[in-house]
DNA sequence: TCAGCATATACGCATTCTCGTATAAATCAA
DNA sequence: TTGATTTATACGAGAATGCGTATATGCTGA
């Protein structure tokens, strides 16, 4: 389970989708990181002024990180949106 | 070549890296952007509130792309800062 | 040593975040 | 359908971004 994010729309669905397959809600990822559950919201919503810090934050409470490569050129259609 | 990225400060490592090696300058970058040499210098710099539209811009223009996995729990040296 | 390019920092302005506090609106179960 | 949970949106305050325009500082090489 590798997702590709190129967007912060992309990375915003990342998140929802991480965040879901451990069943938690916005609001429980929101306490985890110290911030509100509608920071969350936009942040999944892939709000492009989103600050660094609150992605990677969300990622870190998901248990995730990222890499970063070359772009492949191929993109699965799962990470469409 | 896949750098690890867990924070902003690592993510502006990250970026200019591979910066260098594509032998740019911070103003080629910006310009390839259409934002200030001075954005990307607060970027590279790991700056916490740097938009996540400016860091997926940065890497678009770089020719890279992200990928979220499972943390692997190692990281290596290179990827410290 | 001093020019030159590269990077870091600065000021006022407009914008937009996140916070705190709430409340719509959408979803789902009983 | 109703009630409850979850997610989206709102307002004012305070903070910090990125812009435009500059400049200070850094570093490299002739």
């Amino acid at each position: 389970m590798a997702d590709l994010a190129r967007s912060p729309r992309m990375a915003g669905s990342v998140v929802r989708k991480a965040r879901l397959a451990q069943g938690l809600t916005q609001k429980e990822l929101a306490a985890r990181m110290n911030v509100r559950q509608a920071t969350i919201s936009k942040l999944e919503s892939g709000e492009p002024a989103t600050r660094m810090a609150v992605l990677f934050d969300a990622l870190a409470a998901l248990g995730l990180e990222v890499t970063v490569t070359p772009r492949s050129g191929k993109s699965n259609f799962e990470n469409v949106f």
